[in-house]
DNA sequence: GTGGTCTAGACCACC
DNA sequence: GTGGTCTAGACCACG
């Protein structure tokens, strides 16, 4: 895994941080189980501060998608399938998010005088580059010691 | 058109505004051609700060939805359906920015444990809600004085 | 309002601040509108540092219990009495967490040998205290400039 | 008894482990005399470090819970139901720890808009589900070598 | 002037 | 060794 930091982008850090790990764990580049670089080790791989590291690590703890705990480190969690355990509040609330972005993206489109069937073209081909082909590189046997690497970008 | 502020969201209200008119001209209930309040009666009907509204309308323009003449106020610009006189450029940057908000939602999705069925019938269902119900109550050949009215949120 | 922190206390400062707003809130010196210190402000007033306030305040505001906005400060947010605007999700997390909460407490009490009937005279005793007398001293047509005073503690 | 520990919950586990036993005493799962399991035991059942465990045997003791004796193991305390052998200021302290959480959670309760009343109801439902049915299944004569299980979770 | 982000460096709780 | 908290001081986006 390959993280990348752009300093100049108006994106906070923390944030680039986050969507990367969201990628990585979507193209299966991580899966439950595997431990995150520490945050002081990140941080110093990708020349940002701890606590940047921190706030992005958090943030994925909060939706659900690590698990934190003081003296191990940060381990991309199970995928909660279905509710049950009280954290479909949390699904629910992301879920709201995501339509809501939906919905403004599309009418955006639409005010640049888009149709629904080019909208759903573009959705196509992005659905196909992203689901189309899953990562075959990964040994399904391995649960831990993942390769995490880091470049700086100016 | 009624475009309303909602104090309480975290996302700036500038870009509420400009959203709104984004809404308002997919809607159909801008069209171009319509002129939009001035920059200091809205200002003061949304109880704003004056740079505040007009970020916003500058942010519009440089989008290429709005035309705005010093003196004569700010006007829907004509849609560029297609390339050819010198905005190209700018539809390139919104289609490529589009693209990168979509391809980030739909990681998201993935990394939740969607499958690329389940956004397509969430895109479909957005879609159909946008796209479906077009605004009828509109006298097409008006093309100024449009009503634009404003109310406050808590 | 009176705000006091025990730097000696092993409950984190952020954590006090937040429980200490709580309770203005509930108290009733702290309604809807009422405006709160800025975070750097309030930092010199009780001698700790911008971003501790500031995590109280992000807090309480993922919370739903105040409204922040960068160019205006903190404001305490209208109550949420229903459902309906996506913010849901929150209540039930904290519906859930104060359950959790209560569960534990009458287990340790009923392991200490209590009794279902003295924790009930215990939990009415302390209702009758929190919610028998309400704040009197306030004037109800007040909305804003609320004198928010600090002391600090060993 | 059957004890989990789940490390993607934030509660440290020592904490997590000193509740369930708690929990256990309430049940009467365990009564006074039995034996717990012993600390290295344990840990290695829980695959949790040995300290941890320690941690939670010891919190237990100096709450009165246990009765600890190098080589004898941890055993479960006498209720010390009514004050005279010196363990006063330890019941205080406690009484004081439950008051004072009690307040907090009434606290929050009712800075969410909730009711005395509604908040006795939920109160009144944890009573009868906790005290409402005790545990049938366990022969009261039975002082030694009580079935402690655990499991690990995810 | 407000909150939001980032940096630098410290101490502590947990494991 | 890990993450969690706190401090000190800086810059930026927003209003």
């Amino acid at each position: 895994m390959i993280i990348e930091i752009d300093q100049s982008d108006d994106v906070p850090i923390y944030e680039q941080l986050r969507r990367q790990v969201i990628e990585a764990i979507a193209n299966g580049e991580l899966v439950p189980g595997d431990k995150l670089p520490s945050v002081r080790s990140l941080a110093v791989d990708l020349g940002v501060n701890l606590h940047t590291v921190n706030k992005a690590y958090a943030l994925l703890r909060d939706d659900g998608y690590l698990n934190m705990r003081r003296g191990s480190g940060a381990v991309v969690a199970e995928r909660r399938d279905e509710a049950g355990h009280g954290s479909a509040a949390v699904d629910g609330a992301q879920w709201s998010a995501m339509n809501n972005e939906l919905r403004r993206i599309i009418l955006e489109h639409k005010a640049r005088g888009g149709t629904a069937e080019s909208f759903l073209d573009t959705v196509r081909h992005q659905c196909a580059s992203i689901y189309g082909l899953q990562n075959p590189s990964r040994d399904e046997g391995r649960r831990s010691g993942n390769d995490v690497s880091s470049r700086r970008s100016s």
